[in-house]
DNA sequence: TTAGTAATATACATTTACGTATGGATTGGA
DNA sequence: TCCAATCCATACGTAAATGTATATTACTAA
């Protein structure tokens, strides 16, 4: 192991990110030094690690089989750092939050208030993300999830479950007519924030029967549909306590029964040690529940 | 995995010593070095690692935890260190070597031969082509071509200069009324193998005075314009120790001085890192010259 | 075919890290 | 108690790695 671990380090950022420019954004560095640490470790080690064709690298056979235990050189790198985390008892520094758009918008910000007033020591950064974050890579300390996380490494608490709901516009309703049944609900535009048919499954699964002509609008931000909701241009999903709190809309069908989801706090177990993960974790609890 | 990986691989080396001058004669540094590593990893990583105690240094809680996974870290840097030396120093594996299908069919065939009764670890894989294959794009291993390459990367030896004569068989010859001189090659027919006007043009600098159509016959395809010549179809060329080892053909005019072509061998820079790419290599040149 | 974009490679000034030399401190033995 | 040995910490000159700026190349879309 007399081998450069930083060169290490630059060629497994290298090949995850594909090129030496975007492992030098994700490591902030800059690629000339990218560039020299990796083809110093190809001297290093003697072995041609990327072919360079073309505007990007490709691994060679030999740079595949190593990056395999390079990868685990990472993993292992990852653990020092979840684990040194967890060790600091420090109150003071920054704290990661992932959560879905819709509740990094509008469940998060109170919370977010109080915690930044009882302890203005602690920085908070939020990634609202649709796309689960990996807590095992350190992409956030804390998550807000809608399903419980499988993985051993994590621990989790359920908060509470959530009846979501559908809503529109008064102008909207109207203008199709004021649905009353399930059956109305076939003549309206539904707004979709998932490219997948999730919304449209889940929909029918309570009783109605859409097809991909109710879904005209598609958009991958669940805060972009809210708006055109908001704009009447057809029915959207949103969690009931969100949805009733915004005066241009109503519940499109209150008699159809509520799609509920869970909402579950997640974090990693090392991290559980740290007075601030703690903190911050009991507090999002305490305020979510 | 934002900290310095180096400085993880100090403390590792230290908390194994004892020491950090033991960990500096381990990791050929000097014991200023190390400490100044291992300070910088405490205030990377937020936590005091080494109990200053007397003359030797003691871990602490934090860093007896921290450095399981650091060990986890160098566990899999000696498996990149084993790895790397395995591939750069192993001779057993494949090797892909690319030639013009003369050279392919001709010339190849007794040095791979003794190649593999040399070293029965080492596949070879022949790829018989006119066209030449990019080397950088790792199509071949080792190329045989009649040019020099232009691009920096690839390293070429000259290996030395073939002459090519005009063969074909005694009874084609007799048909045409044997030729002896420039002007009676007008009357004959000569079989191409390169869709360009390669050959003509080369035999008419030689002072040849031919047309197109001398040239009735075409194919794409070395081996096959060989058979045809050895069938008596017309005049083919050949390297001039290929042809007159074949017995069913003769020089169809002695007196022209032969088109000479130089014959290079190819590979790329891995060549400086891989022992069985080097072994083959000087084979060739060994063989070939 | 031709701009335009995004990638790698190179040149040079600067910062950073390293090694040498030295001082201060502790342990073990005479 | 003193001395020797060993170790960690500090100061300073030097060497190495980094960043900025720029050139060059390859793929892409019009």
């Amino acid at each position: 192991m007399k081998f450069d671990w930083n060169r290490a380090r630059a060629f497994l950022v290298t090949a995850e990110e594909g090129s030496l420019s975007a492992a030098a954004r994700a490591l902030d560095m800059t690629q000339p030094t990218l560039g020299r640490q990796v083809t110093a470790l190809e001297q290093e080690l003697g072995v041609a690690l990327f072919e360079r064709v073309g505007r990007g690298l490709v691994l060679t056979p030999g740079g595949l089989e190593l990056v395999n235990h390079v990868r685990a050189m990472g993993d292992a790198a990852n653990r020092v750092s979840l684990t040194a985390s967890g060790q600091s008892q420090n109150i003071e520094g920054s704290i990661c939050i992932t959560a879905s758009e819709v509740h990094a918008a509008f469940l998060l910000p109170p919370i977010i208030a109080k915690l930044r007033q009882a302890e203005p020591g602690i920085n908070v950064e939020i990634i609202a993300s649709n796309t689960a974050s990996d807590l095992r890579r350190r992409e956030a300390d804390i998550a807000i999830r809608s399903f419980q996380p499988t993985q051993a490494e994590l621990i989790a608490r359920k908060i509470k479950d959530v009846p979501a709901r559908l809503y529109a516009t008064p102008g909207y309703l109207e203008s199709i007519d004021t649905p009353t049944c399930h059956e109305d609900l076939k003549r309206a535009d539904f707004i979709d924030f998932d490219s997948t048919d999730r919304l449209l499954n889940g929909l029918n699964a309570l009783g109605l029967n859409l097809t991909r002509r109710n879904f005209p609008i598609q958009t991958e931000n669940h805060l972009v549909q809210w708006e055109l909701v908001k704009l009447g241009l057809g029915i959207g999903i949103m969690p009931a306590d969100i949805g009733d709190a915004e005066p241009l809309v109503q519940q499109a069908l209150p008699e159809l029964e509520p799609i509920t989801f869970p909402i579950w706090l997640t974090t990693h177990r090392e991290l559980k040690t740290s007075r601030r993960v703690r903190l911050v974790f009991d507090l999002l609890a305490t305020e979510l529940a």
